[in-house]
DNA sequence: GGCTTCTATAGGTTAAACTTATAGGAGTCG
DNA sequence: CGACTCCTATAAGTTTAACCTATAGAAGCC
């Protein structure tokens, strides 16, 4: 059985004569003809009744063309779904995200994204930079954001911005210099996530860097959680710069720089390198580069809320 | 699009790589490969990521494969539903049939025919032989029981039988001889169908053919009133021969014999000529044949209600 | 009976699906 | 790190089959 039969079949059904749908279906009749009857004899009936001018259904054509339409609608409906995922008219995008990442870029680019593609199923996943990993590798993501450097031959990564980790105090607390040496983080007790969280284990892993053990005053497991300590003066923490400071305006909190050597981390997105990335999560990854390069513009164009000058390069 | 690029497309996808789903299918992976890239091609968009080891399907891979799945179930059905018409598991089949003729021949019938094809649906249609073959012409049925000959050059006729007409009286009525010639009827009134049934026409043309114009004593439009009013001894009429032997049994009828001539048509099987007939339909006329010759048969093994010897040839 | 209008068949051509051979990318193991 | 294995893509040549034109053959129409 072949399509091509089955579409000269219904011709032949809907303009009763094998001449006039074989016009239609631009092919000559006895092609249509042979066609036709190769048709029958596989299926070991006729389909038509050769009425001398007129063709006419049999039982057998009748049952036969209800099931054909069928088929055929549905291998229209086949190709219209994939022609939709193409210009991004529907479809669904997983991306996984780093949960500090998660606070500040994410909600801007989820805004952009849904007004450009409103039909896109989207997901998001604040996870710890190894489950993202984890995801791409699985198939399960379409996207990561995670931290860089990853080594998976199979993943591809595109760098996005350094995150760097700044040390939130109390407003009304007075610091010796408006920035910190690392090592001047020994004399302050820390609020800090629990050991088993991502975040803190970015914190550590920078003390580490700089020959640092900071002493742990708190644990919390969560950054809102942290950040409302900090501001009611239970003592300080170190989370990532963007994320404070989108909760600086009208808190009682303010930064501090950290240097010697500044914790930072590059962020990323990643992707399985041969999987074929449809115009959503091509976009989605668009966006995310825009989004990201206006973010870290943005505090320096006004809204700086103390007015602070910064130095950062 | 092809079935052929299908079948491979969900082979790939089940088998979830190239190599293998090219032994399932019975094919070198090469074709494999160009028909999986032509569909691709053809929808604009890839349905596979090739992962090195391992084959996953895209996300315009997973909807296709939905739909395309769907379209070669509807296929599978298309082909079954025709191989079961073709055993008369299935189907439907119309007959038209003269009033008369359903009397006697189609009760037995339709009887044999349910039980060896008791998933056919029989529509039997009991219609005057003029309407018969309008819809055999305008192919609303499929066969045909009717009045022979038929000229029409579109329609294939096999006689059955011949009905016979003959004289039904009342029981108690003292007939002078055991048969009555055609010219006798004129002295008796009779109880007749109106002059619009396809029954009275019959009787009228028999008459005129043996040059009798009868006397109508009552008219009545249904066969089995006419037999009733003709026990209760309102008078005789004229009736296919099988049609009273049926009703005599308990009844206070006697049947008359007439001729010269004898008042007889043949009734036929009849179809369209091009007509392809499915096995419900052959095997309907088969039997249709041989009731008929039972019927014959039956009444002079001992059904004759009366004993009363019969002459006919 | 000749004319028109269908569908079926025949013969030759072209397109495309198939084959084997092989390149090339990627994971695996000594 | 290089050899080996496993997988898909490409290339070249062969075979199948769908297509065309021409025409036979059946059937309705004037």
């Amino acid at each position: 059985m072949e399509l091509r039969q089955l579409q000269y079949f219904l011709a032949v059904a809907k303009h009763e004569s094998f001449t006039r749908a074989a016009e239609h279906v631009h092919v000559s009749q006895p092609s249509l003809s042979v066609q036709i009857s190769a048709l029958e004899d596989e299926l070991g009936a006729r389909l038509l009744d050769r009425l001398g001018r007129k063709v006419a259904l049999t039982q057998a054509g009748e049952l036969f063309r209800q099931h054909a339409e069928r088929a055929l609608r549905e291998l229209e409906q086949a190709a219209h779904v994939v022609q939709e995922l193409r210009g991004a008219k529907r479809g669904r995008l997983t991306v996984g995200t780093l949960s500090t990442v998660n606070t500040y870029l994410i909600p801007p680019l989820v805004s952009r994204f849904k007004q450009r593609f409103p039909a896109i199923h989207l997901h998001i996943h604040a996870q710890p930079s190894t489950e993202i990993v984890r995801g791409l590798l699985a198939n399960q993501l379409d996207l990561g954001i995670c931290l860089l450097p990853i080594a998976h031959p199979q993943l591809t990564t595109i760098p996005l911005f350094e995150e760097r980790l700044v040390l939130a105090a109390p407003a009304s607390m007075k610091m010796p210099k408006p920035r910190l040496r690392m090592q001047d983080l020994l004399m302050f007790p820390l609020i800090l996530m629990p050991i088993d969280y991502c975040l803190r284990k970015m914190v550590e892993n920078e003390c580490a860097r700089a020959g640092v053990h900071p002493q742990v005053s708190l644990e919390m497991s969560s950054p809102e959680g942290i950040l409302q300590a900090v501001s009611e003066g239970a003592g300080m923490t170190i989370l990532p710069e963007l994320y404070v400071r989108l909760r600086l305006p009208g808190s009682d909190l303010q930064i501090v720089d950290l240097y010697g050597p500044t914790p930072r981390h590059p962020v990323g997105l990643a992707f399985l390198k041969h999987r074929q990335q449809n115009l959503a999560a091509t976009e989605f990854a668009n966006l995310c580069q825009a989004t990201m390069k206006e973010l870290l513009m943005a505090p320096r164009n006004g809204l700086e809320p103390r007015g602070r000058p910064r130095s950062t390069a």
